[in-house]
RNA sequence: GCCCCCGUAGCUCAGGGGAUAGAGCAUCGGUUUCCUAAACCGAGGGUCGCAGGUUCAAAUCCUGCCGGGGGUACCA
């Protein structure tokens, strides 16, 4: 179910013959911004009156005689310069509404054809425990992840880890200088955590956080050199990261479960594509994408003054390398429609680069997505270093919100119990779940919420605030849903299977018949930008025309049987598309709270 | 130097050719014999950084300037 495709369809119809191409002038038809123009417009008579050398509002009724209205439009209404305002039949809403009562993708078609994906995302730097700056690019590609299988498509997750970075030599320099023998036998990840962070500290002691100052401190040359050992083949180094690697992925993946991200389907790290990185250097020099350099180095001239470095003088590869590799890798593996990398903004170029060099290098037919994002600020608007520890490490935070979830709860509840509402009295285990669902959804959702492009400041009391377009109103607005079933002893899957007629006489009723039947331009706009956010802002209109409706519309206590049944089928039908959107973005929900 | 992004209400941010520029927070006022008040209703608050230009129409597109951030071959 797309309304606006609907309408769109109507109005190619109406077009054609009028114009030689109606597509950009169906294109002109979208939501109103204000409920008075009613719920659609079509602003195209203003530029179709250029085209034709008429008037506007002339152009605006021709449309209007030719537009075909039957069982889907009222008369549409001719306003100031020519806009065409759409406002649906209240019945056709109705019909809708419960046509898709029954439908387990509630009304949202499966994309077709369906395309595969090849998607890059979290690729944190294992050997360093997990900060807050990975949030954003763990959530983003879960979330787009789960909008794009929703819809149909194939999608193949593949957590890129800097696995063969620098940071190993920080820990094979921790684990030979200052390892604790017995706390590594007992607990591995956590004393490899902390020889690294360690070991940074003694390097920033030094440098007093001045960047150069580190580089050119004595530990910091003894970690440089254990890692080009470790690269060129040193026995006891790569024994050591053989050793090291599953701990510290399973530190990795303790966070990813406790933060529900999706199981990824391949964990390729770069040292994954290492072996292959010799044969793409010959291969680009063989077709002349890449040159000879300053001093030996290998090229891709992308422009004038911009090239990118392939192989260094000392021989070394590097991340575009690795990148390319990584591309031609997927290609052959995967087959993918498009490759999508959800990766900070900073990289922008390095994408673009990587991109042209790419194509140039043979790769066509294939969407290349750099899906950027914004930095997380600390509370004075500087980006949280993940370097000089200063930053809350990434688990923390979540246990963090967990723990004020509940503390949320339980002051509510002692509130609402005060003012003699009928709060339930719930388990221990029932708190928890509550504590856990509250508290990561405010993490993820006010993170979500936000255009990725953007710059968010990370502020506890914000994220886990309850008020306001947040994870817990939706979440409280479905469990306030979920408690009208129990009260009314009513079954939804028996309601869903022979569904009552809908009637939308309140405009409370209609708001939110319009919003539940939304649901497929949200996700399709969504995923047209790569935009989480478009889901948490179709989330909130969702929720506030449910909270008219709550307020105005009784649905245990309407005047007529019929009447409630046609409310309890949109009250289902908000609970499954809020729970549905939520779960979209790797929020959960309660049955009560 | 060159390239990219950003500048909208006190704060955090939506909107990226279309009607009187929106939301949340904060501030102020109101609502609880009523399906969960983690809720709802209302009020105040703006030279959309500045100056030009394109257009029937500019916060939105173009140019310049100011301010902030990022990148700029041997980190990724």
């Amino acid at each position: 179910m797309n309304i606006l495709h609907t309408i769109q369809a109507r109005f190619r119809t109406a077009l054609t013959g009028l114009v030689p191409d109606p597509e950009p002038f169906v294109a002109m038809i979208k939501p109103t911004q204000d409920a008075k123009h009613g719920d659609y417009q079509a602003n195209c008579a203003m530029s179709l009156a250029k085209t034709l050398g008429k008037k506007p509002r002339d152009v605006a009724q021709e449309l209007v005689d030719r537009l075909d209205l039957s069982s889907l439009l009222e008369k549409p209404e001719i306003a100031g310069p020519g806009f065409i305002n759409l406002r649906l039949q209240s019945g056709w809403l109705g019909q809708q509404a419960r046509g898709i009562a029954n439908d387990e993708r509630l009304g949202v078609a499966i994309a077709s054809p369906a395309k595969t994906y090849a998607i890059d995302y979290s690729s944190p730097n294992v050997a360093k425990p997990l900060h807050v700056g990975h949030l954003r690019s763990t959530i983003i590609g879960d979330a787009l992840t789960r909008l794009l299988r929703f819809l149909g498509h194939i999608v193949i997750t593949d957590n890129h880890l800097g696995d063969w970075g620098t940071q190993f030599g920080i820990l094979l320099y921790g684990y030979k200088n200052l390892l604790n023998k017995d706390a590594y036998a007992k607990e591995p990840v956590r004393e490899l955590a902390r020889i690294y962070v360690e070991v940074r500290n003694r390097i920033a002691q030094a440098g007093g956080g001045d960047d150069e100052e580190e580089a050119r401190h004595p530990i910091a040359d003894v970690c440089r050199a254990e890692t080009a050992k470790l690269h060129h083949g040193d026995v006891e180094n790569n024994q050591l990261w053989q050793e090291f690697m599953p701990h510290c992925l399973e530190e990795i993946h303790e966070v990813y479960t406790k933060l529900g991200i999706l199981k990824f389907n391949h964990e390729h790290g770069e040292s994954f594509y290492n072996p292959l990185l010799p044969g793409v250097v010959d291969s680009l020099l063989k077709s002349k994408v890449a040159e000879e350099g300053d001093g030996g180095a290998i090229i891709i001239r992308i422009s004038k003054d911009n090239v990118s470095l392939v192989r260094k003088r000392d021989g070394a590869f590097t991340y575009t390398t690795s990148d390319l590799a990584t591309i031609q890798y997927r290609l052959e593996h995967f087959q993918p429609n498009a490759m999508l990398y959800v990766v900070d903004f900073r990289q922008t170029q390095h994408f673009a680069n990587l991109f042209e060099a790419a194509k140039r290098w043979g790769v066509t037919g294939v969407e290349m997505t750099h899906i950027s994002f914004g930095s997380v600020l600390g509370r004075e608007g500087k980006p949280i270093s993940t370097r000089k520890g200063d930053g809350t490490e990434l688990i923390d935070l979540i246990n963090q919100a967990v723990v004020r979830g509940l503390e949320k709860y339980e002051a509510s509840h002692a509130e609402r119990t005060a003012a003699g509402h009928d709060v339930p009295e719930l388990t221990d285990d029932a708190k928890s779940a509550i504590a856990e669902t509250v508290g990561i959804g405010a993490i993820k959702y006010a993170d979500l919420s936000q255009n990725r492009t953007s710059d968010y400041k990370f502020d506890y009391d914000k994220m886990l605030a309850t008020e306001g377009n947040t994870a817990t109103y939706m979440q409280y607005a479905y469990a306030r849903n979920r408690s009208i079933f129990r009260k009314a002893d009513v079954d939804p899957a028996t309601l869903r299977a022979n569904p009552p007629s809908v009637t939308l006489d309140s405009p409370f009723e209609r708001a939110l018949a319009l919003q539940l039947l939304r649901l497929e331009e949200a996700l399709l706009s969504a995923v047209a930008e790569y935009q989480p956010s478009a889901i948490t802002a179709y989330l909130w209109d969702l929720a506030k025309a449910y909270s008219g409706f709550f307020q105005n519309c009784p649905v245990i206590q309407a005047e007529a049987d019929a009447l409630k049944q046609s409310r309890l089928l949109l009250c289902d039908l908000t609970a499954r598309i809020l729970k549905q959107c939520l779960g979209l973005l790797g929020i959960n929900v309660v049955e009560r709270m």
